[in-house]
DNA sequence: CCACAAATGGAAGAGGTTGTCCGTTTAGCG
DNA sequence: CGCTAAACGGACAACCTCTTCCATTTGTGG
C-alpha cells in the first residue's frame, strides 16, 4: 500500500518542512498547506495567496516564508495526489485484467479531477518550475504506455488506441469538471463510460482520426504569445 | 441561408455600430472588433484591452467608447460566431438524415472551438450581462433537443442518450482545445470520433451513468465562491 | 527565567489591468 | 475655407495580486 501519508522528507521541493525548526513554524506550515488544499479543491488555484494566509491565519511574510512562490505552495499543496496519481498507474499495472487496471486507473484519476478543481490545473497547468511535478509525468507517461500496450497485446483495447488519448481524456475531463463541483462528479463518470466504451476493440468500428501529439509533460511547454 | 453576415443593427448589445456616426468612428470600431477576433482566437479571451486597442491602431478611451466594458468588446467580438453555430444547428435540423446532422453539428462547433481559443470561453464563460448571449444559448438549447430526439426516433442515436451529453462533449472539446493551438484541431477531431462512436444505438452497449444536469445557459449561474 | 535567534504580521513596493478625464485633433457641413 | 461638435489619445486614478522589508513577538536551549 504505497498510498500513506509518507512524512519523509525530501528536501528537493521548496516548501518541505525541515526538521529542527520550531514548532510554531511547523503548525504553521500545516495549517498553510491545509488552507490551500480546502481553497484550490473549492475554486481551483487561481485564488490569491493572500487569501490563503488570512485563511490559514498567518501573514503574508509566514506564507512566503515557507512558500519562496506562488508555484511552490501550489505544488506542494498537490504533491499529495501526485503520489497517489502514481500509485494508481502501479496498481492498475499489478492488475491481472491489464483492461480492468486502465479503467480503475483512468476512473480513479478523473475522479481526483471531479473533486479538486485544482487538480486539473496543477497536473496539466503551466508549472515550468517545479522538477518533481515533471518527473512524476514522466513516469506516469511511461507507466501508461505501458499499460496500454499491454491490453492491447490481450485484445481488450482498441490497436489504434494512443497512449496520448489518455491525455486527451485528461484534458477532456478537465473542461468537463471546470463547471460547479455539484455536476462534475456525474458528468465526469459519463464523460469516462463514453470514452470507454468506444476505446473497447470492437470488429466492426470505424477507424479513428490520427492521434494528436499530446504528451503530458509537454503541455504548454513553448509558450505561443505573439503581443 | 439565415448565414450572411447580418449588418443589420439591433441596438440591444452595446458596441453596435449606430448609423449617423462619423467616417472614422466607424473605421476604429470595425478595427477593433478585427483585432478583438484576432487576439482572441489566438490566446482566448483573457488578452488584456489595452493590447487589443494597440493593435487596432487606436487608445483606450476610444476602445472603450466603442465598447464600455470589456464584456461588451467579448460578447460583440464573438456575436458573429454565435450566429453562424445557431446556423448550423438550423441546417442540422434540416437534414434529411438526423444523425448526419447531429454529426455535422457537433462537428462544425467543435471545429469552431478549435480554431478559436476564445470561442469556448466566450460561448460557455461566464457573462452574466449579454441577454443576446443567453437567447441564443436558450435557442441552441430548444433546436438541440429537438435534433436529439429525432435522431432517437430513428433508431440512430442511442436511447439513453441526453441533451446534456452535447453540453458535456463542448466542455469536454473546450478542455482538449485550451491546448497548444497546432495540436488542437487533430485531437478535437478525435476526441468528437470517440464520442460519436459511443453514442451510436448498438445492441450490446452497457446502459451509461445518469447525465448530469448540464445547462448550457446555466453554467456559471450561481457563483460558488466563498472568500 | 533569560537571552537570542527564529518566526511573525502588517505595511509597503512593484507590476499589471480596467476604466476615466481632459486637452487636442479631425471629420463634415455650410 | 472655417467652424463646431464628434471623436480621439495619452496620462491617470483605482484596484488587485505577488512579493519584500522591518520592527516586534515568541519559542526554546541553557
Amino acid at each position: 500500500m504505497p498510498v500513506q501519508p509518507s512524512r519523509n522528507q525530501s528536501s528537493s521541493a521548496a516548501g518541505t518542512p525541515v526538521r529542527g525548526q520550531r514548532a510554531d513554524a511547523r503548525h504553521n506550515h500545516a495549517q498553510l498547506l491545509q488552507a490551500a488544499r480546502e481553497a484550490y479543491a473549492l475554486n481551483g488555484t487561481d485564488v490569491p495567496s493572500s487569501t490563503i494566509a488570512r485563511r490559514a491565519g498567518v501573514g503574508a511574510a509566514t506564507l512566503y516564508r515557507h512558500f519562496p512562490t506562488r508555484g511552490s505552495l501550489i505544488a506542494a499543496a498537490f504533491s499529495e495526489q501526485l503520489t497517489d496519481c502514481v500509485a494508481a498507474l502501479d496498481e492498475a499495472l499489478r492488475d491481472d485484467d491489464p483492461w480492468r487496471g486502465l479503467c480503475s486507473a483512468l476512473a480513479k484519476v478523473c475522479r481526483m479531477q471531479a473533486e479538486d478543481r485544482g487538480f486539473s490545473a496543477a497536473f496539466l497547468g503551466e508549472s515550468p518550475d517545479d522538477p518533481d511535478l515533471h518527473r512524476a509525468r514522466a513516469r506516469a507517461e511511461a507507466g501508461l504506455a505501458q499499460l496500454v500496450q499491454r491490453a492491447k497485446n490481450t485484445g481488450q483495447l482498441r490497436k489504434d488506441f494512443d497512449p496520448s488519448d489518455v491525455t486527451l481524456l485528461l484534458l477532456a475531463n478537465s473542461g468537463v469538471v471546470r463547471q460547479s463541483p455539484e455536476t462534475s462528479l456525474a458528468a465526469s463518470r459519463r464523460l469516462l463510460a463514453y470514452f470507454l466504451q468506444s476505446c473497447r476493440a470492437t470488429d466492426g468500428a470505424p477507424f479513428l482520426p490520427p492521434p494528436a501529439p499530446l504528451r503530458l509533460d509537454d503541455l504548454y511547454g513553448p509558450s505561443h504569445r505573439t503581443d
